[in-house]
DNA sequence: TCTAAACTCTATAGTTACTATAGAGTCAAG
DNA sequence: CTTGACTCTATAGTAACTATAGAGTTTAGA
């Protein structure tokens, strides 16, 4: 199958697989005679497996380290926990900054109603005085 | 004062005091004779302002409208209040994400203990499975 | 058979908010 | 008068793509 149809199926953008390509997560194809990259089941499986990574927020050297491990199925498996603990501490560092920032912001939030002037926003009197 | 001492006051970089000014968030300043850019009081103020605002995660493009409402101080402040709520309302749906991943991820921990070979390990069994 | 639409190719620029670097000039102290 | 600290501009790099231009290929319909 053609590129196109790749995309598609795997609900990734036709860049997106070529980046992928260029980026080393997937192999270079085999071309058709118009030079058009071509696919197989294969392929939809390995876009597959980056696509779910990515959707938990791996990065993509992340998921190229995971593929070469893929690869090396003798291989000791730590490494794959390690990586996945590294990267759950990171999101559980993101998730309470990001709630931090939120109650600084609600709180800026209760120092202005609608309905004034820019002059007597307390919006931003806190933010010109330093909270 | 010069550049250096500037950033150092605020606690930027001098890069980002530069950037900041090539994006119209700090005013182009006097040059001494040697073209070194000079500041002064007021432009502590507005540099803490604008860093405040990144320690909000606010853009580079939100400050530049706060800014430029900051300058018209008759108008009405229902704009702010706009961008707060807006902003709020993404960081609280990131926070959501982002929990929901970290779920996910947890789980997916579950599968694997160490002392397996890559082989048999549950975490990459379950991506390619498609969970 | 021809043509137009749909698809693909490569290469390049743009996104965000900076950081890092090179190469050159300026200034202050000893 | 030299050395080191500072500054200047311009450019490239970061992450993970998206968007675009300009060209070639394929397919379906008239």
């Amino acid at each position: 199958m053609k590129i196109g149809k790749l995309a598609k199926l795997t609900g990734c953008s036709v860049q997106a697989i070529r980046y992928y390509e260029k980026e080393n997560l997937l192999p270079s194809t085999q071309r058709s005679e118009g030079n058009f990259r071509l696919y197989d089941d294969s392929h939809i499986e390995q876009l597959s497996f980056i696509k779910l990574c990515r959707g938990l927020d791996l990065s993509l050297s992340e998921i190229r380290q995971l593929l070469e491990l893929k690869r090396s199925p003798g291989a000791q498996c730590d490494e794959v926990n390690r990586m996945m603990e590294t990267h759950i501490q990171q999101v559980e560092t993101r998730i309470r900054e990001l709630m931090q920032l939120n109650a600084q912001l609600k709180s800026l939030r209760r120092h202005c109603s609608d309905q004034q002037t820019v002059e007597h926003c307390g919006i931003l009197q806190s933010l010109s005085s330093g909270q």
